[in-house]
This record gives C-alpha cells, sequence and structure tokens, in this order.
DNA sequence: GAATCAACCCAAACCGCTTTGGATACGGCA
DNA sequence: TGCCGTATCCAAAGCGGTTTGGGTTGATTC
C-alpha cells in the first residue's frame, strides 16, 4: 500500500493525503481524520526511500567504528554507548547507522557517509589528541558530536564529555586523605583523549600535596583484564610496591583485583583500589553496595545525551557548536581504605 | 556532484554515464574509461537515497537489539558480533541499520523495518525456545539468518550457530576423565536456546556415564561477573561441594574463579573450570596459553559468516534455508586438572 | 544494393514521496 | 452586486538515480 494506492481509495490526491498525514494545517480536520482512519486500517506506512529522495535528508546518524589494525579491539564501551544513543534515536524516528571499517578507511568512510548521503550527522568515537577528524568534518560539512574531546585541536565543535580529569584528581585526593603515599595509575591507553585528561588529574592531586609522581607507578595499555593483572603483579612484586591503584575501567580493574588477591592480600584493607565504572551493562559495580569505589559516570546516559545533541545540531544547523560537561561521581565502595601503617 | 551534471559535462546522456559505471556490456570501452575517470575526477559517488528508491533495494541489513525491560541488560557478545558482521557489510557495500528497542518494540520493529523499506533483510540475536519471531519474519517475508537457533520451532528458516550442545557435552567428558563426578554448571539463562542445548550437553554426558544430575550443582543467571561469583561462592560453601566448574562465558568464568581463590583454593588444582571463550576482543583468554580450559568458538566469526550467509540469501530470494553449525574447539588450558583424591 | 544485425547511445518513464503554484468555492464586506 | 480573503484541495514538477524501448550507424550477408 503506497500514497497514491491510499489517495484513489479515498478519492483525494496524494498531496492531500500527504498533508494531512504530515499534518499540514491546509486540510480539513475532517479530512484529516478519515486519512488517518484509512491510513492505520489499510496499514499504510510510507515508504522511507522515497522520503529521503524527496526531502533530501536521511533520516540516519551514523557511527564509525575503526577496527584498530594492529590490536583488533572492539572497544567494550561502545556496546553501552551505542545502545543509550539507539534509544534517542529510536524515540526520534531516526536510524543508526553502524559502520565498522578498519581505522585506515575511517577518513573515506566519513567522506562516503557525506557525498552519498547516507546520513545527516556522526558521532565521532574515541578522539585521541589533535584529531585529525575534527578538521575534516568540518571541512566536508557533515555535522558532528565528539563523545569525549579531542586536545590540541584548534576548530570549534561540538562535544559531549565526562570529567575525566576532575574524577581523577578527587579520587586521587581520596586515596591521598586515607594516608595513601604510593598511588599506582592504571591507565589506558594513553594516545586516547580520556587517558590524558586522567593522568592529568592524578598528576595534579600529586602535584597540589608536592608529591613527584614515580614513573613506575605509571602503567598504560589496553584496558583489559589480563593487562590489568600483569601490571598490578609487577607493580606489587617490585620495592617500594604502591598501597593504592587509580584503575581506568571496571574490567582492568577485576585483573588489578586478581593480582592484589594472588598477592595474598585483601581489597580494603592492605591494598586500596578505586576504579572508573562506565556503568556497563553487563559488568555492573555490585548490585546495591558497591564492590570498587569508583568515579561512576553512566556511558549509556552519556550515548543518549550525545545523540540527543547531535539530532538538535541536525535540527537547527548554524546554531553553533554545543559542549556538555558531565561530572562523575565518586561512590564509596569495599575496596579502600586507610594506608596501612 | 550528480549524474545529470557528470552526464552534460561528458557529452552524454544519464543513462549511459550510469551504465558506463555500473559495468554494463551496452556501453563502448573507451567511453566508459573516459566516464570512470571523470567519476573519479570529479569525486563523484551516487546518491544512495536515488539508488535505493529506483532499484527498490535497501542495501541494507537490520540488527535489532532488544533491551529487556527486566534486567536492562546488552549483551556484551553484541559488540564482538557486531563487528564481525559489520566488516562483510562493509566488504559488500551494504549498511547496517541497529535498532535498539524495548523488547515489547520488537515485533513492531521488524513490521516497520520491513513496510518502510528500510532494509533487505536481517539477522536474529537470541534466540529463545519456540521464538515467536521466525514465525512473524516468514510471514511478513523479510529474508534473515538467525544466530543461533530456536528448539521447537516448525517452520523452515535459516540459521548460523555453534554446536553449544557438543561443546558442553565433550567439556564434561574432558572433566569426567579426570576423574571429577562433583561437576558444577553455571549456565546463562535457560530459556535462551544456547543456554538450553549446553545444558543439555551437560545432562547427555552426565547420563552416559550413568550418573545422576544434582539440581543443587546447575545454576542459571544472566553471565556476569557477579552472579558466576555468587554462584561458585555458593556451591562451594554448600556441604559436598563440586571439584570442577562448567561456565558460560569468560566474563563469568572471572566470577568462578575469584570465588575458587577467595575460598582458598587454586584453580587446576583444587578446582578445575571450563568456561566457553566466545573470543571478545576485550576478553582474551589469556595472550599466547590460554589461562581457562575452553570450548572455545570466535563470535566474531560468526557474525561475519551470518552477514555473509544472509546477503546471500537476499541476492539469491527462494534459493532454501542454509544451516550452519561451527564447532567449539576444546583448548587446554590452565584452569584444569585431575580431580583432587 | 537492400536487408540484417550488432554495437552504441539516448529520450522518457518510473521509483514513491514532498512541495510549489495554482484552482475552486464560499462567506463577508463595501 | 462585485471584490476579496480564507479554507480546501489538486496537478505537476521535482528529488537523483535505473531501466525500458527505441534510434542511428556501420559492417556483414545474400
Amino acid at each position: 500500500m503506497n500514497l497514491k494506492e491510499l489517495a484513489t481509495k479515498l478519492g483525494l490526491s496524494p498531496t492531500t493525503v500527504s498533508r494531512a498525514l504530515n499534518g499540514y494545517p491546509e486540510v480539513n480536520e475532517a479530512t484529516r481524520a478519515r486519512v488517518m482512519a484509512a491510513a492505520t486500517r489499510h496499514n499504510y506506512s510510507p515508504n522511507t526511500r522515497a522520503i529521503r529522495l524527496a526531502t533530501g535528508r536521511a533520516l540516519a546518524v551514523g557511527h564509525v567504528i575503526p577496527i584498530a589494525t594492529r590490536h583488533e579491539i572492539v572497544n567494550p564501551i561502545f556496546a553501552d554507548f551505542i545502545a543509550g544513543a539507539g534509544e534517542t534515536y529510536s524515540r526520534s524516528g531516526y536510524d543508526m547507522l553502524l559502520s565498522v571499517v578498519s581505522d585506515d578507511d575511517e577518513d573515506r568512510t566519513y567522506r562516503l557517509l557525506k557525498s552519498r548521503g547516507s546520513v545527516d550527522g556522526v558521532i565521532v568515537h574515541a578522539p585521541r589528541m589533535n584529531d585529525p577528524r575534527i578538521a575534516m568534518l568540518n571541512e566536508i560539512g557533515l555535522p558532528f558530536v565528539v563523545h569525549g574531546r579531542a586536545t590540541g585541536s584548534t576548530a570549534a565543535y561540538s562535544w559531549l564529555d565526562v570529567n575525566n580529569r576532575r574524577a581523577f584528581l578527587r579520587a586521587t585526593e581520596f586515596l591521598l586523605d586515607l594516608g595513601h603515599t604510593r598511588i599506582a595509575l592504571v591507565n589506558g591507553l594513553e594516545f586516547m583523549d580520556f587517558a590524558i585528561r586522567r593522568r592529568n588529574g592524578y598528576l595534579e592531586a600529586l602535584a597540589a600535596r608536592g608529591m613527584t609522581p614515580d614513573s613506575k607507578l605509571m602503567f598504560s595499555d589496553e584496558m583489559t583484564e589480563v593487562a590489568g593483572y600483569g601490571a598490578a603483579r609487577a607493580m606489587l612484586a617490585a620495592p617500594n610496591p604502591p598501597t593504592a591503584f587509580l584503575v581506568a575501567s571496571m574490567i582492568s580493574g577485576l585483573g588489578v583485583r586478581r593480582a592484589v588477591e594472588g598477592a595474598g592480600m585483601t581489597l580494603g584493607r592492605d591494598i586500596s583500589v578505586i576504579i572508573h565504572d562506565d556503568e556497563l551493562s553487563y559488568m555492573r559495580n555490585g548490585d546495591d553496595v558497591p564492590i570498587f569505589t569508583a568515579t561512576r559516570s553512566s556511558v549509556r546516559e552519556a550515548g543518549r545525551l550525545a545523540a540527543e545533541m547531535l539530532l538538535d545540531i541536525i535540527a537547527n544547523p548554524g546554531s553553533g557548536p554545543k559542549e556538555r560537561l558531565l561530572e562523575a561521581e565518586l561512590i564509596i565502595g569495599q575496596s579502600t581504605g586507610p594506608a596501612p601503617k
């Protein structure tokens, strides 16, 4: 059943039917009601392909997921972010287009999305320092929102980020207040912007107390269980080991915990651990009582909000770049305690 | 730059230019070369919206991700499956459309995808027993491939699955051969088809040795770290505890390991654990030497293959349902050993 | 030399919707 | 009574491709 058929069946022109369905004022309310009724009765739904061509809008948003050719990792937080964004799109009648491409093809993919008109905008994931995508997207004129920020980028752009610096600053202060002086940082890959900011927060807190950071206590790698385990194990075995760990993710946190327990120590008593908790739905930090003390910020909520921001930008072009900084909560769990004497 | 402009610039008709670019035989090779060159020079790429309308094909595949309204979980293996499928789509010029919907809306979503012509086919995720989606999709005539199977479904349908029954049967046999007699099953939610099959494999292996299953050793829940921990902890504390665990996922496996170590026991010596390893890219089972003994099957590869199967079905309608059963490998790691005396 | 055929190219219809630019009818106003 | 504004509705022209159904040309066949 298409528009024309529905129109003939109603004895109306396609124009009128289209207007009736789309809420235009120049159609009699009685007629509109008749059209609406007929539409639902005949189970009519407009062909999106035709709408897209006629309106010139894609009614879709793109997410380009780069598959790093080097370490083949699918970022586990994507799943929740995407789920959040997807909720927003469903609510607004937008489609979500996922492009999984090797990171060499990322640039080409954005250009194709633009030139073939597949999407009205994109969300940029996992920004790095001086991320070249920002200038490129501005240049080709494809609306976008960055999840995170790109330190060093000069151009203005829209972004939504968690205050990673502040979160790690507060977490470090919290550990310092508990008397810890040897605090280790188990960070993500430090070409990622969020990881840089977290390290900065950590360093700032130390500096504020006049403490010199120890590079032996600073680790940076993929945020996996194995990496977290390896890092913590090595640090605990080294001379003058840390009494506290600041960990970039729930998953690495599990590895750190294993190393701690494997060394015969108890979490929250011998060793304190604070993780960053993205509230991944399949990796909850305990049910009601949090297991780990954590800086908490829902990545799923971030997905929802970033998508809303993008839809807003698409609906109101030329409204200038938008920015939004979310604060992480500091949640006290069972993994922290006063530094052992 | 669109087709018509390119045609005028070349002094040709849109017809000829279209045919030249799409490889039709009725165009002079010299002309074709000229067209191709001009196309790349002027950076022409066809408007997909127009192509879709003209051809009546969506050039897109849908993945409907249900967000369970009850436990709000985003299945962690989606990420890797989607990544695999996405690779196939990119290679074939198809788009991947993700719909994140509450599971009450799932039915409606499939119907909309069909009636609005947004996709040429869909992948059905997480089939349950007697899954109603299969009959529904057959009825509305939307091509699909099920990732997994739906026990009890009478209609024929295309699917790609891992031999879950056989994997867990072999794993159980392996533990039995090591002398274990108290083998616990830490399963996923048993309304999911894969979980049912795994349990069946487990039960079959026990039955083959004339052993009666103990319901106290059979656990079923969400596959999270916390759930795995809780289950294992409870079983280990109960009278007549198991000496081995068969665990449905890497993530629950981490929880089981924590419970084992928390009880002061050593993995592979006091307690044996076999997990199912989907080879999630962010949750590797060790680097070269596997940590856990595991039934291994890459869900990402499954994504690739399922997508290929679907594209094949779309390209050759009426070719009848396709089926593909992947075997899991049994990988020996460090988490299993002979039953303690 | 006329008929035939292959090779090559084009005009125009079409996909299903939106949107522009009227047309028609009716009531109110001067 | 005649003009005008308002309320309704419609015909037709896009949107940017693909595809159908010819044309034209030059070589081949008889």
